[in-house]
DNA sequence: GCGACAG
DNA sequence: ATCTTGTCGC
């Protein structure tokens, strides 16, 4: 299998134009991304982080939120806005978001024990979603949460969980929040059961707290945008 | 060929 | 993701 250095996968929008027209090229750093990704139980998670991002003409805006799970309280918020070069297509999301959500993790002044990203990790057809590229390039616990399901088949083992299985393979989990469904998967360093008891500890008001905060940072920022602010 | 399709 | 106000319902 070609391998691929963290330089780089982390500067892949800098050559996207070479793998803009090259699904081969982009599948190959999938398979090795895939390939990457190690799972494991972790015990102690006080501080996460939630990213996502959103988009005004040309710009998109990454934002990150860092929250304290213990004293419940966010102890750091970034915002960054730049310009997109990457149209969105269906299992190339981290083409389009992850460079920007790398370079937001290392820029921050804290460090979490686990990142949370708006995306699917494993749940993809190539097991290596937006997710997994963030966690394999940032070498730490990493979980992918996506509002709707990209592949597989939904499993319900009662009413508010379920597994996601893919060509036999349980990829990832359903879960109902409030009547919300959320899709959770593994980014990196981290196992499926971490994933859930971690996503959990972030609900709060109906809502993965974290991530909505980011959510609503960056959707406001845009329109802040559009509005000329 | 047709339909599905994270953000 | 974004374009968009008020309005229906728990
Ligand atoms: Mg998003």
């Amino acid at each position: 299998m070609e391998e691929f250095s963290h330089e780089f996968l982390e500067k892949i929008d800098e050559r996207i134009n070479e793998i803009r027209y090259n699904i081969k090229k982009a599948r190959q750093i999938q398979a090795f991304i895939a390939s990457k990704i190690k799972e494991k139980a972790i015990e102690n998670f006080q501080i996460v982080a939630a990213l996502d991002c959103s988009y005004f003409s040309n710009k998109i805006v990454t934002t990150i939120v860092i929250y304290d799970l213990i004293n419940r309280r966010i102890i750091e918020e970034r915002t960054k806005i730049l310009n997109v070069n990457f149209p969105y297509i269906p299992t190339l999301l981290f083409l389009r978001e992850g460079p920007y959500m790398v370079r937001m993790i290392k820029e921050t002044k804290y460090s979490a024990d686990v990142y949370l990203v708006d995306g699917h990790g494993r749940l993809h057809p190539y097991k290596a979603g937006l997710a997994c590229y963030v966690g394999y390039l940032i070498e730490k616990p990493t979980i992918g949460v996506a509002k709707k399901k990209l592949i597989g088949e939904v499993k319900w083992i009662n009413e508010n969980i379920g597994n996601v299985i893919y060509e036999n393979e349980i990829l990832g989990k359903v879960v109902k929040v409030c009547n919300k469904e959320y899709y959770i998967s593994v980014g990196n360093l981290i196992d499926l059961e971490t994933c859930i008891k971690v996503f959990f500890s972030c609900i709060e008001g109906c809502h993965p707290y974290p991530l909505l905060k980011a959510h609503e940072l960056a959707t406001n920022t845009a329109k802040k945008l559009a509005k000329g602010i």
